[in-house]
DNA sequence: CCTCAGTTTTGAATGAATCAAAATAAGCGC
DNA sequence: GCGCTTATTTTGATTCATTCAAAACTGAGG
């Protein structure tokens, strides 16, 4: 009888109109736990839970998850897909350029108006999405390898 | 004898310091053309007029030009990678959501304060780069296929 | 004109993600 | 609680963009 049980993750995926299976359920902690995460990183972190999970279910309960609004994806370029709780909506994120780590960054200062772009080629405008590049503490910290 | 004659695209390339090649030549031009092509694009036009090129031939062409500056590569999420000529720098661009298309888009105004972040996780931060969603003038006008 | 390192060709391999058919199970109504 | 229906997962194969590697070629300095 699995999860018959309530709990948060069961109720975040039932408020969504989704059926809460025990991957999805697995998927939410594994994100608790791993922030940006990618399919795999995911993968290995339900695997030790229920190990009969296959990597294809993975891609299947991100994209709900995704499509729903539950999660949210993020792809920088050169890494794979990896994604996120959606928690509030004020941050965006900064990429190792070394080795691809993923930090949290607060929304930048004063910046109602930045995101407003002075011409857009005729396209209608939806979002903005800023990713900033810099190096993690630990790439930082060993310049010389 | 091939390209014995000068050409913009023969001495922006030697002063980058690469060799001249007939390739290097081809696929400048075809960005010049093409803006915002991916590999396979840029193989198309370049395959047009020096029909023995290999695709793999575009890919190293395209990385080599990366490497020393004199292209820059964009990847949108959900799109392979495309190519444009660095052509200054103030401008960002914005990528339609429907059929992937890009436009070029003019610094955002009143900014330099706005892709300043406030915290940044103990990273290093070295560049910000803004991407926009939104609708290009084609899927805008055709919203109910 | 010759030589050699930088390039391209040719052919194969990788990694991320998607597709599809069959098997399974969540949660509705009774 | 019990089936039924449909959403979800499993299983297995496939696509696409890109990279790797060895051999053949060629640009350009001497």
């Amino acid at each position: 009888m699995p999860h018959t049980e309530t709990s948060p993750e069961r109720d975040l995926l039932r408020s969504a109109g989704l059926r809460a299976t025990d991957p999805r359920i697995e998927t939410l902690r594994a994100l608790e736990t791993h922030p940006h995460a990618d399919a795999q990183e995911v993968f290995d972190a339900v695997s030790s839970v229920l190990p009969d999970t296959s990597l294809q279910a993975i891609y299947g309960v991100l994209s709900a998850l995704t499509d729903t609004g539950l999660v949210r994806r993020i792809e920088p370029a050169g890494s794979p897909a990896r994604y996120e709780l959606r928690v509030g909506d004020n941050h965006h994120h900064i990429v190792c350029s070394k080795c691809g780590a993923i930090g949290d960054v607060d929304c930048a200062v004063g910046h109602a108006p930045c995101l407003t772009p002075s011409t857009t080629s005729g396209f209608t405008l939806t979002t903005a999405e800023v990713t900033y590049w810099g190096l993690c503490p630990d790439c930082a910290a060993a310049p010389l390898t």
